[in-house]
DNA sequence: TTTTTTTCTAAACGTCCGTTTAGTTACTAG
DNA sequence: CTAGTAACTAAACGGACGTTTAGAAAAAAA
C-alpha cells in the first residue's frame, strides 16, 4: 500500500453540492469548485471522473441530506397536513444552512429541461416521482377525495414546488409563509 | 451614404429571442445567435454592441411580444376572473409558437437570481412589479377582500407563475389547465 | 532504510466562449 | 462612372472552460 488520501469523499462532495446549490451546474467552475472543496483538480477527477459524475454525486448527496426531512414525510399520519408540514420543514432546512438557494432538484429541474442529459434528467424524475407518489398516498388519507381530484390536487403541489423554491431564493419568511399557507388553502 | 442594411433589426431580435426563450442566455452561444439570426457576428456586435446588449433587447422585445395579452389584461373588469384569464392567455400564447418554454422572464429571474446583473434584473423586476400592480388592482376589485389578504394573494399568485412556466415546459395542456384551476380555487 | 505505490502539485492541453480586427464587397452620392 | 462610406465576410484574438499529464511528495511494506 501506498499514501492515503487527505480527504474524506463525502465531506468534499458536501461541499460541491453546496456551490451548485448556490450557483448551478454550468455556472460553477471547475476552479470554484476545487477552491470550495479544498482539494486539487486531479483529486477532484481521480474520485469523481469528471464535472458531470461529480454533479450527480452532489445530486444523491442531496438526497441523502433530505432523507430525514423526507422519512418524517413519509411515516406522517395526518394526510393534507403533512405535505404542508413536508414544505414547511424544506423551507427551514434551506434557511438553516444560511443561503436562500431553494430546493436543488427544483433548480436543476428548470436548468436541465431543455437539456439531453439523461442521467440527470433520470436523477430529477426519479426524484420528483417519489415526491408525487408520496403526495398521492397522503392526499389518499382523506377518504372525502375522489381518484380524479387527487391526481389534480398531486399536480398542483408538485408544481407548486417551483413556487416554493422561487420564493426561498428571493422572499422574505412571512411571505413564504403566506405562500405556504394559500396554497394548502385550497386543498 | 453607402450600403443599406441587409436585415431588418426587429426581425433578427426576434430570431434571438427565441432562442434565448429556449435555452436561457448562457446556454445559448454567438455562433448559435450567428445561425439562427441569420446574420454575421460583426452585424450582432454592430447592431447590439455585445450578446448582453441583444439579451437586453430580448427582453424587451418580449415585453412588446407579450403586450397585447398585458393590455387585455390591465383593461378587464371582472377582477380575479382576468388574472385567471391572463394565465390561461399567457400558456396559449406560449404553446402559439409552437414550443413550450414557459415565461421569458420568468425564466430569466430563475437564471438571474443568484446573479449580479442589475440591467437585467432591473428589467425583469419592473416586469414583475407592474404584473404585481394589475393583479392587486384586480383583487380590489372585489370589496369582500380586505387589503392584507390582497397583499398575501397577490404574493401568492406572482409565485405561482413560477410553477405555470414550469408546466409551460414539461406539462400536458390539460395538467396545466388543471393546474390553473387549483391555483384559482378559492380567490 | 529502501522500495513501491498512490496521492498530490502545478503546469499545460485542446476547445469553445465572447469579442475584435483586417480586408472585401456593394450601395449611394456626386 | 467614379469615389467614398458603410455593411459585409472570415479569420484571429485573449481568456476561461473542463480535462490531462508529468513529476514531486508522502506513506506503507520490505
Amino acid at each position: 500500500m501506498a499514501r492515503k488520501k487527505q480527504y474524506n469523499e463525502d465531506d468534499v462532495v458536501e461541499k460541491a453540492m453546496n456551490l451548485f446549490w448556490k450557483n448551478g451546474y454550468e455556472a460553477t467552475s471547475m476552479q470554484m469548485l476545487e477552491k470550495e472543496m479544498g482539494i486539487n483538480k486531479f483529486s477532484i477527477y481521480s474520485s469523481f471522473g469528471n464535472k458531470h459524475g461529480l454533479f450527480l454525486k452532489s445530486l444523491k448527496h442531496y438526497k441523502t441530506k433530505v432523507s430525514t426531512t423526507l422519512l418524517k414525510f413519509k411515516n406522517g399520519t395526518n394526510g393534507v397536513e403533512d405535505i404542508k408540514q413536508f414544505f414547511y420543514d424544506t423551507i427551514s432546512s434551506n434557511f438553516k444552512l444560511g443561503n436562500q438557494k431553494g430546493c436543488l432538484v427544483t433548480n436543476t429541474y428548470n436548468e436541465f429541461s431543455e437539456n439531453e442529459d439523461q442521467l440527470i434528467k433520470e436523477e430529477m424524475t426519479s426524484f420528483m416521482g417519489n415526491l408525487k407518489a408520496l403526495i398521492i398516498e397522503k392526499l389518499q388519507m382523506d377518504p372525502s377525495k375522489d381518484e380524479a381530484s387527487i391526481m389534480k390536487q398531486a399536480n398542483y403541489l408538485l408544481l407548486a414546488k417551483h413556487g416554493l423554491a422561487a420564493a426561498a431564493r428571493v422572499n422574505t419568511t412571512e411571505e413564504i409563509e403566506d405562500y405556504i399557507e394559500m396554497t394548502f388553502k385550497n386543498l
